[in-house]
DNA sequence: TTATGATAAATGTATATACACATACTAACT
DNA sequence: AGTTAGTATGTGTATATACATTTATCATAA
């Protein structure tokens, strides 16, 4: 006989499964722009809140710091931002560049199609999400 | 002026950071096993639907099928899975182990565990979520 | 001034993910 | 049998993510 347990249901599945899903969606719409989401977004947060550390980026973003480290480096290697050596010295200032400022143009609304596309998507699906917990709480 | 687009409500952020969040919450719950949630998921699938091909379980899974060769590659290396060629030489069949068995009856209740604490959770934030997405709709 | 604790960041390592490409094998057609 | 299209898998490369450790710097107390 099957184990009480069901695993087919697993939350932490699913949200993987959309987060990977949902980030494609994004990236394909930015194709042929040079960046990706993640990127954007970074980019979109040092244009939003201007000049600042690794650190504040991470904060913003929800994200890793470290994680936050190596997508600057591949925006600097990019040319999308600006480094320059903080008062304190142990700080790196991330800026956005020209050319970043350039392609956030460029992206804004590949973001707003993605960001439509998947809204109308989630609002579709949102009451059979709402059935599905339903049903998983009386496991 | 700001721009009329807002970047905060991000779709793509938010559900790559929930995603990054419940992962976390799951393999905290699985400390000390040996196992994450990811191995988890893949020993569930091979115990659930016996041996089958690294398609097979990636289309369980919804995941990309490299990804997935790279995940067998970990489980072989802690020998919680058996390997065997198929009748098809193409092939190679995934089984999982006595000794993934074991790990898997040990993870089974901190699986359970994490489950009904993100059940809750998103049971009591879904109906902001449902908030949030008729705002952004206005966009 | 020096010692100490705190902070900002980088790096090493492991894993997750995607995509392009290569390889080996099967199947089906001629 | 030989050619060809399709299938199963692996590998290379780039990026995303997490955590432990290290380095440099700052701030402060002795």
């Amino acid at each position: 006989m099957k184990p009480e347990v069901e695993f087919s249901d697993c939350m932490c599945l699913s949200i993987r499964k959309a987060s990977r899903n949902i980030t494609q969606a994004y990236n394909e719409e930015f194709q042929g722009l040079g960046i990706n989401i993640t990127q954007f977004s970074v980019l979109a947060i040092l244009f939003g809140s201007g000049k600042q550390t690794i650190t504040k980026v991470a904060h913003h973003l929800g994200a890793e710091r470290t994680t936050v480290t190596r997508a600057i480096a591949i925006l600097e290697k990019k040319k999308l931002i600006n480094i320059v050596l903080g008062a304190d010295k142990r700080e790196r200032l991330i800026a956005i560049s020209k050319k970043g400022t350039e392609i956030l143009d460029l992206a804004r609304p590949r973001w707003k199609s993605a960001q439509l596309k998947i809204e109308h998507l989630l609002a579709n699906q949102i009451d059979n999400f709402r059935l599905n917990l339903g049903r998983l709480h009386h496991l």
